[in-house]
DNA sequence: GCCAACGTTGGC
DNA sequence: GCCAACGTTGGC
C-alpha cells in the first residue's frame, strides 16, 4: 500500500523549482528521529507534498514522490557537511535519506489558505508547534491540498 | 529517571 | 529579529 507524506524544505536552499530541475536529490539533513523513521517507512513510488518553510509566505509548491528507500544519508560522514555528526559511525549510522524525484509543479497553496481547507483541520502540518520535516499524511489530506491547488489554478 | 539548559525550527 | 514550541543533552 502506497502511503503519503509532507516534506519541507527552505526554498532558498532548495525549491520545488530546484529538485524540478535535478530530475531527482537525496533528502540530507535530516536530524530527527523522528522524521527518520518516517522516512524509512517509505517506499518506492510514495508520493510526497513539497512544502517551503521559511518562506514569504510558506505554502505548498509541489507534489514528488520517493524514487529510492531510506540508505544511509552521507553528509552525516563529511566533516566539511553542516549536517556532519561526528557521533554516527559507518559500521552504524544513525541518519538516512531517501531519494526524491518531481512529479508535478502545484499552483501555489499558502499555509494561510491551507488552514482554511476543512479536511486538514486535523493535519500535523498545522498543528501549532508543530516542527517535523518529514510527517506523514493521510491519502485524504494528500487529496485535499492537490484538489485546493487545482481549483485554485482554475480560479486564476 | 528527572529536569534545566541549550539548540533548532518556523511563523510572524 | 523575536518568540513559542519542541527535541536533545548532560549533570545529578
Amino acid at each position: 500500500m502506497a502511503s503519503c507524506w509532507l516534506f519541507k524544505s527552505e526554498p532558498d536552499v532548495f525549491s520545488y523549482d530546484d529538485l524540478a530541475r535535478k530530475g531527482r536529490e537525496g533528502w540530507d539533513g535530516v536530524r530527527n528521529y523522528q522524521a527518520r523513521n518516517f522516512m524509512r517507512a517509505m517506499k518506492v513510488g510514495d508520493q510526497a507534498i513539497f512544502y517551503h518553510s521559511q518562506a514569504t509566505p510558506p505554502g505548498v509548491a509541489g507534489v514528488c514522490k520517493v524514487a529510492k528507500a531510506a540508505e544511509p544519508d552521507p553528509t552525516q560522514f563529511d566533516p566539511k557537511s553542516k549536517y556532519y555528526d561526528p557521533a554516527s559511525k559507518p559500521a552504524d549510522p544513525r541518519w538516512d535519506w531517501v531519494t526524491v524525484a518531481p512529479v508535478r509543479k502545484l499552483s501555489f497553496v499558502s499555509l494561510d489558505e491551507l488552514r482554511a481547507v476543512p479536511e486538514l483541520r486535523e493535519c500535523r502540518l498545522l498543528a501549532k508547534g508543530n516542527r517535523l520535516s518529514v510527517m506523514p499524511l493521510t491519502e485524504h489530506e494528500f487529496r485535499a491540498i492537490v484538489a485546493f491547488s487545482e481549483q485554485a489554478a482554475r480560479r486564476g
